[in-house]
DNA sequence: GTGGTCTAGACCACC
DNA sequence: GTGGTCTAGACCACA
């Protein structure tokens, strides 16, 4: 894995495990890899991988076993959808918008532009 | 003006510059507010403010007269514009897309969520 | 069973059976289940369990007879109630007693508060 | 400032920062130390200090101004208060009922207990 | 000066 | 083996 320099490590590494647990990779009560071992994956030091655990932990996404591991929970998926739809209609979506409209962007054009990334995704 | 937590303050009042030269609200040789008369507007840091000129400057989008102020720059919007829309494509939107497909967004949803935030302008 | 995160499990374990000793379920002589039954029955490591019979024999509440089994000890209740008393009074009444401060809860509200837990022991 | 050895040291800062938050001595908007001069005056690596007021960020207890420091949050105190509450009421006591009740401790007798702990408070 | 992230390495309790 | 805490020290961006 290589990582953007601009943001955390850990953050990135929360993102893409939230990305496993959507597309169905990682399912309820899967253990996840351990601290040292994901580390070693990413060549990365074991406490950047548990401050990313910490987070996602905090968040409810996934839960502890005393001297076993971590595990994805129950509602993992639902969470990181909620949260992540949320943060995209308060965020993305008006910062968006202010861009658009200031830079002259209409909505054909942005669609067009979209089309070129396959957006062939069902609504739900 | 209150500052979003995890962007620059420095770049957040670039931003806010930009903002007004795009929408009209500076125009070429218009001066800009000193670096401490928009300090105290601000509750923020002088040096702060000055590294924003700095970054503005450095952009081509404000020029300095020494000793008088800054000053918007000739053809300050035209540089803001491209800049912005070269951004945009660049970088907003890939990352649009991809959040759009793995939270199952589709198109459709997104110009009706986009709708709400007086989508009338032209394209250009 | 299911174990509160921040205490460790074995001596969890070691509550529920002081608890169970207290009020009269287990008596001086009952044999308690194997580390391997329990550990079944508990979801856990049957080391865990071991490492509960282990404790709770240091402090003279459990014996061993070698290939047969653990036992409740002679006086196994006197020993619990001791015990637990001591550090009732010496640990969790101090406690208390700063919480309560700090929180600005009187020891009326305090009597409130517990006579939803069927309050009706009498004093030894 | 010395630390009990069987609960983290960042929790214990927490725990110390809330009190003065309870009793008036820390009031909304004053700064807190910095990290550095915290880890300083507690003999106390500057990580750790940082990792307590993390938690307490976390909680909405404390805010942070980039580059300044830490401050009181408006409402830490109600925070704080609610929170320190809630488990009191959810945890504290129904754990207590229920040592009571195994250790035949009755309500007069606690009372008797916590009478030498200057139990002098209005309730509210 | 401030916080924030990261590394390397240690030690611990627990399973 | 697992996570959890802590230290020491580095480097960075920001005010």
């Amino acid at each position: 894995m290589d990582f953007n320099a601009h943001k955390p490590i850990y953050l990135q590494i929360c993102d893409q495990i939230c990305d496993r647990i959507l597309n169905g990779d990682l399912k309820p009560d899967d253990r996840i890899r351990s601290v040292r071992e994901l580390g070693a994956a990413f060549g990365v030091n074991p406490n950047t991988i548990m401050r990313s655990y910490e987070q996602l932990q905090n968040d409810g996404i996934i839960y502890n076993k005393r001297g076993i591991g971590y595990f994805i929970a129950e509602n993992a998926k639902e969470t990181v959808m909620e949260t992540k739809r949320k943060q995209f209609i308060d965020e993305s979506v008006p910062e968006l918008a202010k861009k658009m409209q200031l830079l002259h962007i209409s909505a054909n054009k942005l669609l067009e532009l979209l089309a070129q990334y396959h957006m062939d995704q069902p609504d739900d």
